[in-house]
DNA sequence: TAAAAAAGTTGATCTATAACAATGTTGCAT
DNA sequence: ATGCAACATTGTTATAGATCAACTTTTTTA
């Protein structure tokens, strides 16, 4: 982890969707940023450790995930440019629960958790936000809670493809991610993970050269997600 | 489902921790209340439709769980009094996205929801208490995606009777759940749930006469179900 | 650009657990 | 009191998916 600067930056903390903009908020201010790089690999925050900023993914992909028993993890998901992490702390747990490393090199910008915490503290507005994006985490994590149970490996490796379609918003993409870790996506094997790719192109449901893949049949996909 | 009564009611929904008293709110006017009864079995919330209510369980016992593929459902967690149900969509999601069924017979106080949010929508030291609920809430949630996926059936096993001897406050407790519902909270067939019971009263680790289980060796339950 | 490390692939084997089956037990309703 | 439905138990069988192993390909690093 390397400090790049500190500097003053108004603009992309607030960026982010749950924030309101300084506009809205009506402050002179500007808020003390922390710009951060990642590289590749490295972690960026760690399960159990203190949340001391909110930290807002400027540039790359991150995953987030949970400790596994022997080195099993859980990718939970993948995180994209503007999306936050530590806000569940707010007013919260004070403690990560769950680690976040860079999938490529990674920029962030951060903010120290407290003045977020006091900045927002009667702010119902921005509360009923973070509510509702709890809501919206609760559910998510119950769902794949029911997937990873009861799916069979094709049903999760197809609900994997269209979780990562739906998040780059298109049918043809390339993986951030490695084989090891749609496994770990889907709570399966790295071998696993492969021979269902294999499968599925064998299949004509996807076609893929080495990180590239596309979705031909969609319709079908969801139908082997949705039975399991 | 049978209304008893539709009374007044001030005291008992805010026992509950997270409300704050009608003094602390500083409130003249009464709750209106709706007081109802469910017999054992019975469905009190259903996954997917909309939260009309903040229900507080007042009397018995109560199960949480979701829906799964082929009957196979999951229970998250066991509800007591005091226990309250459908707050996550306060100022989050508008529908349930659990079931909640009465294991013996229940008796429930229901607020409207709108009262809730009304009452509470200026009032950061309720939004704030239910921040902090969602983070235990969420991570919970992680913990079991954690277990039911990675540890195996005696792991799974001591997991759920360490939970419940908690949830009872005692070591000794009598099970209010079926084997096959053991199996649910466990993520486990109702078979397997039965064989692994005999094997720990066996090897003496539980002591066991129909629903009644003493925990003999909690200190071994601890490590049979931290190492899965 | 060579060497090392990480990532990807395929086949064979092993095993934990679900599913099936059969039967016993308890509790509730009429 | 009796019969039905829910609940519990034990043994057997089948199988999905992990693990192991050996190898290739790609990427990183020095």
């Amino acid at each position: 982890m390397r400090l790049i600067n500190k500097i003053d930056c108004e603009s992309c903390p607030l960026k982010c969707d749950i924030f309101l903009t300084a506009k809205e908020m009506n402050i002179q201010s500007k808020l003390e940023t922390i710009h951060t790089s990642y590289k590749k690999r490295e972690v960026i925050c760690r399960q159990n450790t203190f949340v001391s900023h909110a930290i807002i993914i400027v540039e790359g992909n991150a995953k987030m995930y949970i400790d596994g028993i022997y080195n099993r993890n859980i990718i939970l998901n993948i995180l994209l440019p503007s999306n936050y992490i530590g806000l569940l702390s707010v007013f919260g747990s004070p403690n990560y629960n769950y680690n976040v490393a860079a999938l490529n090199d990674c920029h962030t910008c951060q903010v120290d958790i407290e003045i977020i915490r006091t900045l927002y503290y009667g702010n119902h507005n921005f509360l009923m936000k973070l509510n509702h994006a709890f809501g919206i985490t609760v559910s998510t994590i119950m769902q794949k809670l029911i997937s990873l149970n009861q799916k069979q490996i094709r049903g999760k490796v197809a609900e994997s493809l269209l979780y990562l379609s739906q998040l780059y918003d298109a049918s043809r993409f390339v993986l951030t991610i490695t084989r090891k870790e749609l496994g770990e996506l889907s709570a399966i094997s790295e071998e696993n993970a492969v021979r269902v790719l294999t499968e599925f192109k064998n299949e004509n449901i996807i076609d893929m050269k080495g990180k590239e893949i596309y979705l031909r049949n969609i319709k079908l996909l969801k139908k082997i997600s949705e039975i399991g």
